[in-house]
DNA sequence: GCGACAG
DNA sequence: ATCTTGTCGC
């Protein structure tokens, strides 16, 4: 765990210090061709909101036979507003909070959100995964930064999304899921865009779902949390 | 100034 | 993300 970046991802308290946090984000990337056969524990993680009370919800899989192995829930009230492009200053928190409570060790999380694919390379999934210095994939479900043509309506169809300024191939649109609007997916930390990809193919097991089943699970959990929340 | 904008 | 009814399509 890197608790230097942790820290002053805790205490930044305006965009220009979130941005200072973000550059050393970006310098602590590492593409790596991961194996995925020796891929063991997947995780999604996904938040609800109840006015400013954050719950989040970590789902763990066996990724082998996609058993359960167990769900962490943490409920608390967050600080940091929701800003495009800073979205980890607000989820993070509760996100490590729930990780520092699980029991198992968990090989890759998946992030409802971006990675790489952000206009400073420090998408919620690259921020997360820099300060857990473990395995992420970002995954999305709308555009917040690039360009690329529509994929087409065709069960895994991909095309590249890239970088406007620099021409760099930052992701993958993704129709995961026939008639469905594509997702996008991005490289968080320690993997490379090709693996992202065919995790995400494999957890969304041939268009039954849009999303990744850990990203599903969690999403749906956190929901039914919600509800017993009270204002 | 104008438009874009993860969850 | 959340609010919020009916409705279109597989």
């Amino acid at each position: 765990m890197n608790f230097e970046i942790l820290n002053k991802t805790l205490s930044a308290k305006n965009i220009y210090e979130c941005k200072n946090v973000q550059y050393l984000v970006r310098e602590l990337i590492e593409f790596r061709d991961i194996d995925i056969s020796l891929l063991n524990v997947v995780a999604g993680v996904d938040l609800s909101y109840k006015g400013d009370i954050g719950i989040c919800v970590l789902v763990v899989f066996d990724f082998k036979t996609m058993d359960i192995l167990e769900q962490v829930v943490t409920v608390s009230k967050v600080s940091f507003p929701y800003i495009p492009g800073f979205l980890a200053f607000r989820e993070v928190p509760l996100i490590v909070d729930s990780i520092n409570r699980l029991s198992v060790n968990v090989d890759l999380f998946i992030v409802d959100g971006q990675g790489v694919a952000h206009p400073r390379r420090a998408g919620i999934a690259t921020h997360l995964g820099v300060i857990l210095e473990k395995p992420t994939v970002g995954c999305a479900k709308s555009l917040l930064y690039g360009c690329y043509i529509d994929p087409l309506n065709e069960l895994n169809a991909t095309t590249d999304l890239v970088d406007p300024v620099t021409n760099e191939v930052i992701g993958k649109v993704i129709r995961t899921k026939v008639s469905t609007k594509p997702i996008f997916v991005s490289v968080g930390n320690y993997i490379n865009l090709e693996k992202s990809v065919e995790i995400v193919k494999r957890l969304t097991f041939n268009g039954k779902y849009r999303i990744p089943l850990p990203t599903f699970i969690a999403d749906k959990l956190s929901k039914e949390e919600r509800k017993k929340v009270i204002l």
